[in-house]
DNA sequence: AATTCTTTCGAAAACCTTTTCGTGAAATCC
DNA sequence: GGATTTCACGAAAAGGTTTTCGAAAGAATT
């Protein structure tokens, strides 16, 4: 393998120089910087990350922490979306992206161990012991979904979303509306209910209680857990809005079960757009939330808070209504 | 930050010894290896992982290559599930998982700059000229979906999964039974339609050209598509077998637009037992993949293929046929 | 008592970059 | 034409670990 000292010995130069030509500084003449570069073009030189990474002490990595917390995961549309775009921003800039287990040792120092230059938090519980001391610490981090202190937070505007699905139903003449709440105990569970509160307020509804369910989970089967419970109520509700597509598919199969016509006999309103939602039957009116620019705006928080830039505690990016054919006028 | 000279000095020996300690070899003295474990736990000693790697030419990183191919990536739950296993096992073996993207300088290049001790190829396109370079290099590669000369491959038992789907749509009497495939340019695409010939021969039952169509990909909307000229054709199948459980999906909804009902006008199954499957109305029958056990051996080939142990060059997993509520018996 | 063998450890080289600071030459200024 | 600045480059240190080989001391063998 060829190093760097082969290259200046063939260029007639240090290896000063040739390093200063690979990270483009401006002390080197054009002509060098030009025979240096045909060099390192024709024999295929590759600059060792490990040496680079010792010398720099930057890892050029960077962290992914996720656990399969409330059953959200890579496997959740939402998050490998987001994933998606942030790991094409970083990549464009030189970053490589490394998961991160928290396994046996801990988030904290397996993220000291790579030596990652930033983490991205996916989604984790809180309350673990491991994640905090990540989050206490100085590594940088930016989240999508675990508020804590002021590490940057990008993400939908829960609260303008829940409120533009109840619009969408009272317009259609819905006036029993429930909802099938995420988790509180996390952020967007919370922020979706108050926008269903808010919505009603809006609409003059009142706020039934018993309208309210909150699921286990952010999955199939606790949505239709709480849909059966709403179904057992003495007036069922004519319209639902579900914490995530997800739910809200379960959702439409426990209707489906008690023969209920699903867009017909009870609307369903969703969030998240999965790529599903429009494939299903029937297709599913829900939320959608831009995780292209999620992501994007999360890669560029990291990488200016470990340029020690400041950027703002939290981003919120708007969702958009998408209609389908899950939701209709009430008889 | 304290490195592994203030360790050895604190303990009174050399980093030699301290070093071995610390990757266990046998020639130092328990009581000096006693004394220098306390002093690192105590301090919170953390080796710098770049000046390992830089030392013994080892990054302990495994890169992951995949691209958006067929429209199959981490987004499906298959491949999903099978890298969360990978990912488990090697980990546990002190390695850390980086993903690679082909962009700009192209996977070989990528890997080399990372010095990844090896590489699983999750889904990407053979024809792909980038990739071929990958696998053509002497870096350590293994994949579950791209047979490609002698890389070790992963994977289920395709045919026995498709024989075992006919089989049952047989028992349950169905006579005219069609094939939704997947691109025959893939090798799950092509071994699932030859177990459906399999199964028809083994029935007895004619190999019908028109009852079988290609989908595009290996998605909701191929299976859409595909199913609407089944639909069209003078006599429908009163049952269809699909390449993939997401293609399924889009097959349900078809029928449905169609006023057809899944499960006992037209019997469905699919492929891969997605977490969905059991959760969307009606059920879906379909073959589970062992998503665990795939990803766990594919580590363990890969690992092996790292130590220069030989391996075999293709493991067949069985999968399983799940019986929900989406096939029937015919009237 | 002399020799050999084991055990335990250390000195130092090797791994490959980056970066600081100095130097000489050329260009610019008064 | 002398003083000053700019330009292009290099010598060498620094970054933290692993590994080889040799040395010293103690144990075992003749």
């Amino acid at each position: 393998m060829v190093d760097i000292r082969d290259i200046a010995k063939m260029a007639g130069v240090s290896t000063a120089t040739v390093s200063k030509v690979l990270n483009n500084y401006s002390e080197v003449s054009e002509a060098t910087k030009i025979r240096i570069l045909k060099i390192v073009e024709e024999v295929g030189y590759i600059p060792n990350s490990s040496a680079r990474a010792l010398s720099t002490k930057r890892s050029w990595l960077i962290g992914i922490v996720y656990s399969e917390h409330l059953h959200i995961g890579l496997e959740h549309n939402y998050f490998s979306g987001v994933l998606e775009a942030f790991k094409r921003k970083v990549e464009s800039l030189g970053y490589d992206v490394v998961f991160i287990s928290g396994k046996d040792i801990g988030y904290l120092k397996r993220c000291q161990v790579r030596n990652v230059d930033g983490v991205f938090v996916v989604t984790a519980d809180i309350t673990d012991e491991g994640l905090r001391a990540l989050l206490d610490s100085d590594i940088k981090c930016v989240t999508t979904d675990v508020p804590y202190k002021s590490i940057p937070l990008v993400y939908s505007d829960n609260r303008q979303g829940s409120l533009l699905a109840v619009r969408h139903l009272v317009e259609l003449g819905h006036r029993r509306i429930a909802h099938i709440a995420g988790p509180l105990s996390s952020i967007a569970g919370q922020e979706r209910l108050d926008g269903y509160r808010q919505g009603l307020a809006e609409a003059g509804l009142p706020y039934d209680e018993s309208l309210v369910v909150e699921a286990g989970e952010y999955d199939a089967q606790s949505g239709y857990d709480c849909m059966n419970r709403l179904l057992q109520l003495p007036q069922a509700p004519t319209a639902v809005f579900v914490v995530c597509d997800l739910s809200a598919l379960g959702v439409v199969r426990c209707i489906s079960e008690h023969n209920l016509v699903v867009g017909k006999d009870i609307s369903v309103v969703g969030f998240d757009d999965i790529e599903l939602a429009a494939h299903v039957h029937p297709a599913l009116t829900t939320l959608r939330q831009d995780r292209k620019t999620i992501g994007k705006i999360l890669a560029e928080t990291l990488i200016k808070r470990m340029n020690n830039e400041t950027v703002e505690e939290k981003i919120v990016i708007p969702t958009k209504l998408i209609v389908r054919d899950s939701t209709s006028r009430i008889d």
